[in-house]
DNA sequence: CTAACCTCCGTACTTGGGTACGGAGTCAAG
DNA sequence: CTTGACTCCGTACCCAAGTACGGAGGTTAG
């Protein structure tokens, strides 16, 4: 009962996390086992607090529990290229993904707007464009 | 054995999906259960393969298996009204996402610019940036 | 000391879109 | 009529990142 001692829930709490979540991540490893004196139950100190918020902003950050499992295991020297390395992997990923989603957003605006334009009762652009895909006509074709 | 006749891999086959996959469109309600002559195996018939096409297609605009059982009962007068609803619904997710991808990526940029701007051995901004964040710093501050 | 709460532990469940398995039935060719 | 390929069916498994459960034991306030 030190004062930077707190059992798992009140770490959960401190981190804004799930007590649950707590578990899982010493399941995964990501978090070591704790102090148990008596035996009995886990004290755990500040600085896992610090590490459950480092988790939980890398994963605002995109990374996955098990990259953030690696960034966790970086240190020395070389740490910086490594992790300018995972994050440029990351970085990578993120802009094709916004290229795809982009690509997705052309072709659904098409749609909605060759619907706009029929009357109403029409055989529906979007549903025959699904059902016959000639490629998404440009909008005055 | 007319000519429009598919059993279940020459029907996967057709629409380039694997067996077990029309058997699961089967279970989700995608696809209704074609004739079973003689008790035995199916047979199915040409517009199972344009069903399956169509639930492809819509897959490939963003479209989850339950959206798509919904566009597929999709009929009548207000048939186009109501697919641009769920197009438009869809537009608006995708440019949400877009917008968060686009932040992901500004903040990924910048801790790839400071880190490449660190001498080798110096401590990582980025670890830095995950254990202590302040806000993801202006370039050049 | 005891009631009320907290913790521990393993296991199973969730979502979404399938994939894999294995034994039994069916079907067409030779 | 047999052989080999195909089909049917239910069930379990995959991914990620947790969430839920329930019984047993620890802890703490009054």
């Amino acid at each position: 009962m030190h004062p930077n001692t707190f059992t798992v829930s009140r770490l959960a709490a401190a981190a804004d996390v799930h007590v649950e979540t707590v578990r899982y991540y010493q399941r995964r490893g990501l978090l070591h086992q704790p102090e148990r004196p008596n035996g009995g139950v886990r004290r755990y100190g500040g600085s896992d607090v610090d590490r459950l918020r480092f988790i939980r902003r890398a994963q605002m950050m995109g990374f996955s529990l098990d990259e953030i499992a690696g960034l966790l295991q970086i240190t020395g020297e070389r740490a910086c290229e490594q992790t300018r390395q995972l994050t440029e992997q990351k970085l990578a990923d993120v802009r094709l993904r916004i290229r795809e989603l982009r690509h997705l957003e052309r072709d659904l605006e098409q749609n909605v707007a060759r619907c706009a334009q029929v009357p109403a009762g029409e055989c529906c652009p979007t549903l025959d464009f699904l059902e016959h895909p000639r490629k998404p006509a440009a909008t005055g074709s």
